[in-house]
DNA sequence: TTTTTAATGTACCGATCGGTATGATTGATG
DNA sequence: CATCAATCATACCGATCGGTACATTAAAAA
């Protein structure tokens, strides 16, 4: 009962298409052309599968937090001391923001920006704001566990020392696209994890 | 020689007003509808008197790094001990970032997240990356001197920490614009001058 | 007062925006 | 093979984009 013409192209390789047009130029940079021309499919296509430019967006951001931003984090886990696996873990973050064949810095801090503007969905501005408490709690729950474990000294504040790293992290992403090398920035993780105490 | 009707408006408050919406909106997504109504005048009137969008945006921008951006750089001179003055220059910054009737977040850090956009006009970009550079030269300066001053031991990279607050000052800009309170974010001060040593 | 120069308001320009109607093409289903 | 559902390519929609032509208005210069 499901006959008709097959897709000829894939959906997954569209979605990485488009999501690497929205990182480069953000929502309301990235037209219609751009985005169909980079996926490589007609704007019908485009509207058949993902259904219109910002269910495209929403579901191009989702695939950034399942492909690029939520794996660093299992870096946190590990039988090293809580200094060397939190400097693994934003050294993979800084890598990634500074990888040369893709467009530089993170894609949900770009987002942040641009998420004032009217013209931003609200749809958008819904996830975006999700995935970045998405990062910080889970920055800050582990820093709590690493607490009760006795990594943590009791008296420092696990919520501020996430949100230190995540705003350090937004940092790392500014200067990367600002044009700042992978060594220059990586550099600075010795001085951020000093703050764990 | 110079005769002719008078401009009934204030060309530094209509540059404010441009500002403002930029600074909210973005290059892109401020339309000249959105501009020209904000400065309370007509289209011709802003063609008359600042060429184009884009030397608008120019003009704005300067007008952003002389009027918010370079008065802060004063905080860190005087009698107080190193940290202090850091702090007290960090935390003007931050303030600044979550001021309730301007937009939130750092004109500068938005500008350098818009700047990979092929709409965004070369000579936006260049004015961005020369702000960019001033600010992080300052604090390399004055650790450089601080340095030779004694008040910071020889072994530190000035450079380093030069580039290190301004990342975290690009860090706590696209926390504010993502609605962290500004308490929140003066919390995290504390954190970031203990790298001074 | 007359002349000249510039700013203002309106109405408009071609280009591009996001989005779609339509018909040809494809291929699984009966 | 014939049917039918879904995708494809093209061509187009109204709205908005940055930018301007033109006539009017105001004020300085003569």
């Amino acid at each position: 009962m499901a006959g008709g013409r097959q897709r000829e192209f894939s959906q997954q390789k569209a979605l990485e298409s488009a999501m690497q047009v929205f990182w480069k130029k953000g929502f309301v940079g990235a037209s219609l052309t751009d985005l169909t021309t980079s996926m490589g499919i007609n704007k019908p296509s485009m509207y058949s599968a993902f259904g219109n430019k910002e269910q495209l967006f929403v579901k191009a951001t989702q695939y950034y937090i399942d492909r690029y931003a939520s794996p660093p984090f299992d870096l946190l886990s590990g039988d090293e001391p809580i200094k060397q696996r939190v400097a693994r873990y934003l050294r993979s973050v800084i890598s990634s923001q500074c990888h040369s064949d893709k467009p530089k810095g993170c894609y949900i801090s770009l987002c942040v920006a641009e998420s004032e503007g009217e013209q931003f969905p609200e749809s958008a501005a819904e996830i975006v704001e999700q995935a970045n408490h998405f990062g910080e709690n889970a920055l800050t729950d582990f820093f709590r566990t690493e607490q009760s474990s006795g990594n943590l000294a009791a008296g420092t504040s696990a919520e501020k020392l996430g949100r230190y790293f995540i705003a350090f992290l937004h940092g790392t992403s500014s200067l990367a696209r600002g044009g700042r090398s992978e060594d220059e920035l990586l550099a600075l993780v010795n001085i951020a994890v000093e703050a764990i105490v």
